[in-house]
RNA sequence: GCGGAGUUAGUCCAGCCCGGCAGGACGUCAGCUUCCCAAGCUGAAGGUCGCGGGUUCAAAUCCCGCACUCCGCACCA
């Protein structure tokens, strides 16, 4: 299983493909799902959903897309989410201007001065393009941010770089009027925007891209004060701490030898390993890697990013940021906000422990996880969980006459409300078998003359191609078992 | 954004060098056959040849520009 393999079967079956494509001015970094995608990409959030959010007890919120100016003031998103940049006159090749000026002069200028400063020290010290020995430009901004105008007066806002945003400055109202005590967890599952300079990957680096963040609040000086960390004590988590070797340890041992920094950070992160592992997604090739201070974003104090291992190397799927109380301490200036709340009559200002999922990569994890070449069988499966599978069961009859395509029909129709059930006459049963198994099918039901005479059908497993025979009347209890959440 | 390679049916690809009717395989659809794993037979649909311009009697093919995809570099708060 490749990348190949992958977007090809994207492509033929209906999981995603580029967007706008019959037009030659398709920007690129934008992707579609299609009917296939869409179903697997609900049923991954609803696994979230459970996962997560209802075993935590978190709040769930779906803010907006575009928010104004002063959020992105108060995050640091306008001034820290931007290069500066300079062009070669010459041969138009961009550096990132403070990395090029390191490396020439060894000066530091950083990366936040003025752009002033940049231009000041490029033509003080002579610095030419590495490629051409090119004048530069002027040091410019890029700010990876997509800008929008609002109304007549085209004010300015943004499209949110990440979704967390909503969930701060919803922070003060969701607190008093939903009875949260801390830590609380809020959730969003949203849409976010980045002006990436080169998207790549289909669904790896994206200009929009769907987000599932969790926002911890939490009492900073209460992080070892968790009495749910005993549900995940014994959880299993593949850590890379400091040096480059993987450490399969249980989060117990993980706090104890400080490979861990507190029982939050380690309740939180168990929860992704046990949530990740309902996927599908190999958990093995899996791990937590600490980030070095040059890789951290700019909010984190702490970051772990969990990773797997595809064929295309190690995935960055979700970022634990300990963001500390730079979010709502800032928010709180700008806005003149109160985000200080109660914890046992004592006020604080919680602090933010973040998980920050990106799904769509999530999505191609599972695809190139789940994808299987039976070669002795001459057959691609995607053994996808029941509970994800685009396509619950298949409905087919063996053959359209003798009336079994009617009673195939009144099948379909009982099941096709409650499950997402494919219908299917035509061609050879053993092609149709296959395209089920294409796009991850678990069970097959199907109609032969047998099921006439004593309301009996075969259902088929698509792992093991094997078949049993069972009533009709049984077959929603049997299917309610089997594509069941875990 | 730079360098390299590409872009032709849903998918994979041939045709391009050397300009002259738009092709193949798989897939899809319909019919026949078949009571269980991509069989067979018959037929059909499916194309702005990435986009725009130029050269030419004639452009998928030659030239120029652009976009997109992939690989490498850089970037990835």
């Amino acid at each position: 299983m490749n990348y190949e393999q992958i977007i090809q079967l994207a492509l033929e079956r209906g999981f995603y493909f580029p967007s706008c494509e019959i037009y030659s001015d398709a920007p690129a970094g934008f992707w579609e799902y299609g009917p296939s995608g869409v179903s697997l990409k609900n049923k991954f959030m609803d696994l979230w959903r459970r996962e997560l959010v209802r075993r935590d007890r978190m709040w769930e919120i779906d803010g907006s897309q575009i928010m104004s100016q002063s959020v992105f003031v108060a995050s640091g998103h306008l001034s820290s989410f931007a290069d500066p940049v300079i062009t070669c006159q010459k041969c138009k090749s961009i550096f990132r201007a403070d990395k090029l000026i390191a490396e020439i002069t060894s000066l530091v200028v950083p990366e936040s001065a003025d752009l002033e400063q940049f231009d000041k020290v490029i033509s003080e010290k002579d610095v030419k393009c590495p490629k051409c020995k090119g004048n530069f430009d002027n040091t410019k901004k890029f700010n990876m941010m997509f800008k929008v105008g609002i109304g007549p007066q085209s004010e300015a806002a943004y499209l949110r770089p990440e979704t967390c945003q909503s969930i701060f400055v919803d922070f003060p109202r969701l607190y008093k009027t939903m009875r949260g005590r801390l830590p609380i967890g809020v959730a969003q599952i949203g849409k976010s925007f980045r002006n990436e300079i080169s998207p790549r990957q289909s669904l790896l680096r994206l200009r929009e891209f769907y987000q599932a963040e969790i926002e911890v609040f939490c009492n900073p000086n209460k992080l070892n004060e968790m009495d749910r960390f005993s549900e995940i004590e014994n959880t299993e988590i593949r850590l890379m701490v400091d040096d480059d070797t993987i450490k399969q340890v249980t989060c117990k041992e993980a706090l104890e030898s400080g490979m861990l920094p507190n029982k939050l950070v380690a309740y939180y992160l168990a929860l992704l390993v046990e949530f990740y592992r309902k996927t599908g997604i190999d958990v093995g090739k899996s791990r937590f890697r600490k980030l070095g201070d040059k890789e951290k974003a700019f909010y984190a104090s702490v970051a772990f990013d969990f990773e797997v291992e595809t064929t295309i190397g190690w995935l960055e799927l979700v970022a634990c940021n300990y963001r500390s109380d730079y979010d709502l301490k800032s928010h709180g200036t700008v806005s003149k906000e109160k985000f200080e709340v109660l914890d046992n009559d004592v006020k604080v200002l919680p602090h933010v422990f973040e998980l920050s999922m990106g799904i769509d990569r999530s999505l191609y994890t599972i695809l190139e996880h789940s994808f299987r070449e039976d070669k002795e069988n001459d057959r691609v499966v995607l053994s996808l969980k029941p509970y994800l599978a685009p396509i619950h069961v298949g409905i087919l009859s063996l053959m359209k006459k003798d009336g079994l395509a009617e009673k195939t029909d009144e099948i379909f129709s009982k099941l096709k409300t409650r499950y997402d059930a494919f219908l299917d006459h035509s061609g050879a049963i053993g092609r149709r078998y296959r395209r089920l198994d294409e796009v991850g099918a678990p069970f097959a039901i199907t109609v032969d003359h047998q099921t006439l005479q004593d309301d009996t059908v075969t259902i088929r497993m698509r792992d093991s191609m094997s078949q049993e025979r069972i009533k009709i009347s049984d077959i929603e209890s049997h299917l309610a078992d089997a594509t069941a959440y875990p």
